[in-house]
RNA sequence: GGUGCCUUAGCUCAGUUGGUAGAGCAAUGGACUGAAAAUCCAUGUGUCCCUGGUUCGAUUCCUGGAGGCACCA
């Protein structure tokens, strides 16, 4: 069998990931994978930058807004549907495209998690309310009962983690420790990432255009239409909270969109810490994004 | 034109009874294994408007000037 691969564009939001990867899906042939964690929810459509029509006529997409957001989904659900379709996919192909902004979800695909047990829903809302009514310290406090090696790994300030390591002792019984860092299975394919990079300012100025063309579009009235479901955990995204703030009376509208920048600009920034640190990446200025990604990929593919 | 108040970090401002300064926000750097557009951690930022004077020493007190605001004309 011929060899398999994966080519996977990373890079900030509003730096053109999504033209890119249709440039490489048409002149390749192959489908996109999107693997992004908002644009997942068929109800998000404005705020979340999905491809439009026109674009999703050019190229095969899949993983785009084929989730409600009443639906849980997780990390571990898409990693699961991505290499089943992909598994089913190189029986008959040799490439294929993964997308996205959300870099936990592109490295599951690349590279695999660790295999964690299911967590029942109960589990977690329960272990937030312990939070709720005791505090941080409560669940400190508990881990170093079960888990002490987690205890010295873990951002104990980060009551997402120590939630998260709580919650996989109490369904499993076992430390969350325990289940990391087993050996994971190697892909049947290889992984070709390709980063897009702008300059700081360069990119903030995509980003404020880019938010005022939501406005536009009608961003305030499809978050109106979410303002029902605000405390779902899809909708704690930016682009629909600040314009929840509006809503209530707590903020402007102006004041709304101006967050909606800001926040932007910092998911932004932490995009770039977690793909900085990365290695093997072939990095791309966004000016000629597609030459020179087209000029990589012919070379090193066969 | 007159009188009063103001001018300190990117912004809003506090402060130094004279020993060259600090909050909030913004910004920047980082972490990240099923909440990840989430969540968490760390870090500064300066001709203290200009000019002269008093002083060992002035951002602080005094003179003059510039700009802003308010009131009076």
């Amino acid at each position: 069998m011929s060899p398999k691969h994966l080519i996977s564009i990373i890079g900030p939001t509003a730096v053109g990931k999504t033209s890119l990867a249709i440039a490489i899906s048409r002149h390749f042939k192959a489908p996109i994978l999107s693997a992004d964690s908002r644009q997942f929810y068929k109800e998000m459509t404005i705020g979340t930058a999905v491809p439009t029509p026109a674009e999703l006529a050019t190229a095969p997409h899949h993983f785009i807004q084929h989730k409600s957001i009443h639906e849980s989904y997780n990390v571990g659900d898409f990693e699961k549907e991505a290499i089943s379709f992909l598994t089913d996919h190189f029986q008959k192909h040799d490439i294929a495209i993964l997308v996205g902004g959300s870099g936990l979800y592109t490295d599951a695909v690349c590279h695999g998690l660790d295999h964690f047990p299911n967590v029942k829903s109960e589990i977690r809302n329960q272990l937030n309310e312990q939070y709720q009514s005791l505090g941080l310290k409560s669940l400190q406090e508990e881990l170093a009962q079960v888990d002490p090696h987690s205890l010295k790994t873990l951002d104990l300030n980060n009551p997402v983690r120590v939630i998260r390591a709580l919650e996989v002792y109490k369904a499993s019984g076992k430390p969350f420790s325990s289940f990391q860092n087993r050996s994971r299975p190697s892909r049947p394919f290889n992984v070709h990432t390709i980063g897009i990079e702008a300059e700081r300012d360069v990119l903030y100025e995509r980003i404020n255009k880019r938010v005022d063309l939501m406005v536009e579009m009608g961003l305030e009235e499809e978050a109106l239409s979410l303002l029902p479901f605000k405390n779902l955990n899809a909708l704690n995204t930016v682009g629909y909270k600040e314009l929840f703030s509006f809503f209530e009376g707590q903020i402007s509208l102006a004041e709304a969109i101006e967050d909606i920048k800001k926040n932007s600009r910092r998911f932004a920034k932490r995009q770039g810490t977690w793909n900085r640190k990365k290695s093997d990446v072939i990095w791309v200025p966004y000016t000629e994004a597609k030459e020179k990604s087209l000029h990589y990929l012919e070379a090193s593919l066969p």
